[in-house]
Order: C-alpha cells, then structure tokens, then sequence
DNA sequence: CTTATATATTCCAAAAAAACGATATGGAGC
DNA sequence: GCTCCATATCGTTTTTTTGGAATATATAAG
C-alpha cells in the first residue's frame, strides 16, 4: 500500500511530471532539469528525491554531476506500469510539450556558461 | 494534464484507495464506505466528491441514499487505466484485505438500525 | 590542503489537503 | 405544511506538501 502510495503521490505534483515527460526524450542532469521546470536547484533535488523514492526514476554520478534517467521498473510494479502507460500520454498537452522540445536544446554546459560541447549555434 | 493529476491525487490517499477496492466488490452507499474506512460521514463524503471528479466513481440517487460504484472510464482514460489496473493490485495487502472482506457483511440496514434485510445472524 | 563546483540537505514560511463537528439540502412520509 | 433522515457543504483546526535561501557534502583541480 505505502509504494502504490508513494508511487502516486509522486505522479501528483506538475513539476515531477514534466521532469518524468523529460526524461523520457535523454538523460538529464540536475541543473538541466532545474531548467527544464524553472525551480530552484533545492527544490529541483527534492523533487527527483522523491521521484527516486517512488521508484520512478534512477540517478548516476559521473564526476561531480548526478545523471537522472528513467527507472527500468525493477524496483516497483506501480512505477514500471505508470512509466509505460505515460509514454502516450500527456504528450499533446501544450504544458508538455514546451518542456519536452526545449529539452532537446538544453546542454549543462551552455546552462553553466562552461567549455567543452555547444559546438552549433555560436 | 490537471485531468491526469486529479487521477494521481485522488489515488494518493489511504481512504480514497480503500474506497476503490471496496467498489470492486459491489455498490455501496455512503454510510456502508464510511463504515468501511472508519471516517466521519463529512470526511468520508468529501472523498467521494474527490474521487468522482476524477472519473472514478460515479453515483446514482435512490430515494435517500446515493449509491455509488466505479466510474466505467467513460470520463476519463487515466481513471479507466488506473482501475482496470488496481483490480489486480493490492489484494493481498493487509490493509486492503481487511477491508475488502468486511465489505461483504457490511448492510446499510444494520449500520442505521433499520427494519427491513438482515435477515440472517440475528 | 585549499579552492571551486554540482548536488544534497536543512530550515523556515506559505499553500494545500485532511479531518471533524455543525449546519444546510433535499427527498419521504405524515 | 412539518418532521425525519441520508448525504452534502461550511467553518475551523491540524497536518502535509511545496518552494527557496542558506548551508553541508563530495568530487575535481591546483
């Protein structure tokens, strides 16, 4: 009951559907993802705390960044059920849509003003 | 997006998700559900309004009582998949059981002291 | 070891949700 | 009309959730 609970509450809140609606296009770090949805980097944490929690999602670190992916469902049949069924929906949702085609020019390291990549369009 | 939200929140809580699997069993009125989740006969009527915003119950008017069953998806595709999902799902929770199995001998005659079915156990 | 940096955590205020008693609504019966 | 009764709504309190600034953690680089 607590992880159907869990996973639902975590498909309650705007912000982790857009991050969820995100990730499901490439592998995104945090400060991608905090531009994604335009919230502070605390509140961006949080939100993908919880997304994690629920089984929603997976995180790697590579260095000091932490790459958030999709969960592959191993760790939670609610979640694994939810993410699939999302693939289809919400996409024609104008909400949704502007995030998921400005993740495609997001890149951490023009978001930080960093060398290295951002090869096109300077 | 807010139609698939309303599905998650009203999904996210204990009562609500006891609700839904007590309405797999069969059609109950309010004061049958509030005995069943053991809330005052305000809360419990006011989760039944949040469930039916979100598709997944609908109601029917009987005289005095309102009688209330799972939506048939018509509203809503999110609560259409939800509850073709949860048929299977959290049957075997403690939680759930407990409820599910009280269902059956839970009459709206005996909870209000009314004449009238009850006919056995007396 | 010190500095810089990407992310996590803490702390606090604001907003939303949940619970319940009290009251209102509306249909049934006299 | 009035009364009774099942349910809905209102008003209020308590709890949970959300958001962000400030701070802590951990890794990389010098």
């Amino acid at each position: 009951m607590k992880e159907f609970l869990k996973v639902m509450k975590a498909a309650s809140d705007p912000s982790r559907v857009k991050i969820l609606k995100m990730l499901e296009n490439k592998k995104m770090c945090v400060c991608e993802i905090q531009t994604g949805i335009g919230a502070a980097q605390s509140t961006t944490s949080k939100h993908l705390k919880i997304l994690e929690d629920a089984g929603l999602v997976t995180s790697h670190k590579d260095g000091l960044w932490v790459n958030y992916i999709l969960a592959d469902g191993r760790q939670s049949p609610y979640a694994a059920t939810l993410l699939g069924n999302m693939r289809h929906w919400l996409n024609d949702e104008p909400e949704i849509a502007a995030v998921t085609s400005q993740v495609k020019r997001l890149d951490r390291y023009e978001i930080l003003n960093k060398p290295r990549a951002a090869s096109a369009g300077l």
